[in-house]
DNA sequence: GGCATCGATACCTCCCGGGTATCGACGCAC
DNA sequence: GTGCGTCGATACCCGGGAGGTATCGATGCC
């Protein structure tokens, strides 16, 4: 199978679509097609139940959509990961992702750890939106992630746990919530005209529900400051807290955990001195 | 990248030799220049240092070597996964790996427990050689495999562990240490014309060393049974134990712990349910 | 029933992957 | 040092297949 079949497949399986796959590849839509159907041939294997009027996926091609999916994230990775190798002293040494506005103090202190290494170096830091730091580690964008579970998933990756924290309401300043001392999940997701924002999946794509959409924290910082929303988030994010925003805590919430990721087989000097950093942060702060 | 590069590619950096590349991918030897010469300028990185007289890897080369197996390991796995779901109820619906000759009467009661519950189907064990049940794993060819710390490497799999057990000695039977009660390390190690077997590693050659080579348990036993080796396994290895070979505790030993292992982002119905009996064993064998 | 949409088919073109022949560089034997 | 053998690179040719355009057949919709 080559990545070219299995690119036009992950494009079709997507759009559901042959015209706007092959506009999306840059190709025409009957070689996209063709492609599609020597594809099946060489498989044996009927991937697309197609109408003139619809395309959907069989069994077998959802399969070969999530590990086409995974292939081509193997390929990119082997690609971008040896041209890193070959820049050698010149480009970043390591690349770190993260989401953005998640665990600053922690990123912060863990910089500040590493640099003081003998033989640290570069380190890019990458802040992007919820759900994206898998793929950038998977697909060789990123070297090392910071995660939090439960909401994200570790899955395939070797990590650390670094903190545990405990999780707080955030709510408009002022709301009569705020005077409480603690709260529980049910005052929270029970609150009238104030729910929780959506966030996009895996996916990239977004649940169904009753909340606005945001795809970044500050997006859902102005929703809630709006009072179109409200959130629950690990207890570290208030010491960066807008002066317009309170945080309760949340007793019942499900503890996060923030943990340093990165792929299995991929120990390179500079990041085992990183994850070194990491975990000896753990030994300070208990 | 196209996986035939990269199989080109993977080739030549195992090979070290053009020629002989060319030969094993029965193609000619100029095609073969081309497609490395390509693949490097596309990547604007030399992946090989070439006289006319020797082939070396460069580090980049390296990097490309490991990374674009474990990238083809992915493609094979999507088209293997595929065609797995299209075959649907008539082929089989798990296939287990596992080392032939470890943990035999584990794996028997893991069979037994899983038929046992609704819903199960159809499980091919597969009994292959030391160090390659991960790559059977990671390339679709197996679904989940029977795995030894720290023999076995986990990382980059799921895992649950599913006993922890001393070592013994394996010694011909009438052996002087036959007698001890038990030993140590050190015991086993030093003894005069009987070395340790060496196993193949991870790449499938076999380190440099004294003893003799050793691809699977029977070889093993049979050198043991031979006087020209002595080993040290798991002690659940002593319920099949030859009757011409002996077992003696090994106190410092490091424990071996056997875990279940399966790819991320692949639990299917059946998966779950076998990973459901495996864990479900350990409760009643504490 | 006319029409628009969408995937499949027919047919053409041209690029590129693969072949053979050969060159140039290097190691080696004597 | 000279001739020879080996090995990767280059030159050149051929054929298959990837990609393009034009069009067909099926289907949902007004």
């Amino acid at each position: 199978m080559e990545t070219r079949e299995l690119r036009y497949f992950v494009a079709v399986a997507e759009e559901l679509h042959f015209g706007r796959a092959a506009q999306r590849l840059g190709i025409a839509q009957p070689p996209l097609s063709r492609a599609i159907l020597q594809l099946e041939r060489r498989l044996g294997v009927a991937l697309l139940e197609r109408t003139s009027r619809t395309v959907t996926l069989t069994e077998a091609g959802a399969v070969l959509l999530r590990e086409g999916r995974a292939a081509l994230d193997a390929v990119d990775a082997a690609g971008r990961r040896t041209r890193r190798a070959a820049l050698g002293g010149t480009g970043p040494g390591l690349v770190l992702v993260t989401k953005a506005g998640a665990s600053g103090d922690l990123l912060s202190r863990l910089l500040d750890a590493y640099a003081a290494m003998p033989g640290a170096v570069a380190v890019d830091v990458v802040l992007c939106g919820i759900g994206e730091q898998e793929r950038q580690l998977r697909d060789g964008r990123a070297d090392v992630a910071l995660l939090h579970r439960p909401f994200d998933s570790v899955t395939g990756f070797d990590t650390e746990e670094l903190s545990v924290e405990g999780q707080v309401a955030i709510l408009p300043a002022g709301h009569p919530l705020t005077g409480r001392a603690h709260l529980r999940m049910a005052d929270v997701t029970a609150l009238p005209g104030l729910p929780l924002p959506r966030w996009p999946g895996p996916d990239g794509a977004y649940p169904d529900g009753p909340g606005p959409e945001a795809h970044d924290s500050t997006q859902m910082y102005q929703l809630i400051a709006l009072g179109r929303a409200a959130a629950i988030l690990p207890e570290s994010c208030r010491t960066h807290l807008r002066r317009d925003l309170a945080a309760v805590p949340v007793l019942d919430a499900p503890a996060v955990t923030t943990v340093i990721a990165w792929p299995p087989h991929s120990r390179s000097r500079a990041l085992a001195g990183l994850v070194r950093a990491a975990t000896g942060l753990v030994q300070h702060v208990p």
